[in-house]
DNA sequence: GGGCACAGTTCGAACGTCCGTTCGGTGGGA
DNA sequence: TCCCACCGAACGGACGTTCGAACTGTGCCC
């Protein structure tokens, strides 16, 4: 067993300790144990709880960024980037349960010096929603408009996401058509029956790429 | 001072230091003393921690659900009953922004007999936002799908009522019909301009009613 | 009216527990 | 021999909770 393989056991450990108890209620006895490593024997590869969550949260936002970036890279127009983004978030919700779990509930609660990368990249996050939208909008919607209703969708996206709603990644696929369909034209307009071309033509091309595995090997 | 008032401060108390803190970081002693109480003080009227986060969740909600029956009857066409819903989650998340945050953030780690109380009232709710959605539907969506379109709306409501986008009610009555327009005819069509009829009248039909103050006489 | 028992409040101080963290040591591969 | 991975055991502190006493006002008997 590689040292880098220790350490992302460690950290599949604590994401998945965090995500079933919340940060304040699991225990570093806990996190060693789901390790398979005592409680001084956990100290000796990380520097207390705080590190834990640091790693934990940067290693979800890193590979969430990365599958976004993919996919964005793959997606031609602003309805599939759209898309792309939707889909991306909810398969990183099926793929990635605990993770996104811990990242929604916990991040804020890092200490300070640490608070500010994660925040840093959360920002980023974000950012890659208001310029999809802003690349998508018809009314040239200001500023403060664009970004209200960036956090709009990714509200939508969080409800679903940490519902028991996706099951499966085709589930996951589904899903964002209905919800892309749903954010684009709204809840009176039907765009998801399997008829609608648009959507899911859309759906079929920033599709194609994988759910961008290596949950286990990222940033160590 | 009169017992209830007794108890409402100190549910007053609990609801800033529980928002603020999160259930697990604050503590008895620092809820006893923005209560102005002795530690001891407080556990002559509360039995423990426990019970102090379901007075703060059960007021929380009681208000909630009785000022969304309160606007949903006044409401009369089914897109006013929608606009009603949104326009009353949002000026709740103004006016009780510690309550929401609590309700949002802590309700699933109260312990087992007070939980199915709560959880009850909680989809007493959700129960209400898919009715209202039945009624709008045009297309007769399975119940499934009202159920995830009904999680996909109070997720982006309780997204912008977290962040710092409602200031003031004003805010959240321009803000409701902002959300409803997205939610109804999709983010490609604009509806919030001041010109647009139809959700303007809603929102004028529906938001006759005040914010139904009362934040600390109920329950007890 | 004065003294007094009593119940309702409030408090200081403590108890037991569990947490995050540390320290001194042990075993084995190079 | 040295070093690295690992561990058992403990430390200091903070937490939720409890307990016995002090204070306060009220009604009652004399």
């Amino acid at each position: 067993m590689t040292i880098g393989e220790r350490y992302s056991g460690i950290i599949d450990a604590a994401c998945e300790v965090f995500a079933r108890r919340g940060y304040h209620v699991a225990t570093i006895r806990e996190i060693a144990r789901a390790a398979r490593l005592s409680l001084a024997g956990l100290y000796h590869y990380v520097g207390g709880k705080d590190e834990l969550l640091f790693l934990v949260l940067d290693r979800g936002l890193t590979t969430l960024l990365r599958n976004l970036d993919e996919t964005l890279a793959a997606a031609r127009t602003p309805e599939a980037r759209l898309l792309a983004l939707i889909q991306t978030h909810l398969e990183f919700g099926f793929t990635h349960t605990a993770a996104l779990r811990v990242i929604n509930r916990d991040w804020d609660l890092l200490p300070r010096p640490r608070h500010a990368e994660i925040a840093a990249k959360r920002r980023l996050y974000i950012e890659r929603g208001l310029q999809v939208l802003a690349a998508l909008d018809p009314h040239h919607r200001s500023g403060d408009e664009l970004y209200s209703a960036t956090n709009l969708l990714l509200g939508m996206l969080n409800g679903i996401a940490a519902g028991p709603f996706v099951r499966s990644l085709e589930d996951a696929r589904a899903l964002a058509a209905q919800v892309g369909g749903l954010f684009l034209y709204g809840f009176l307009e039907r765009t998801t029956d399997p008829g609608d071309v648009a959507v899911v033509t859309a759906v079929r091309a920033a599709g194609r790429r994988g759910a961008g595995a290596l949950p286990s090997e990222a940033s160590l």
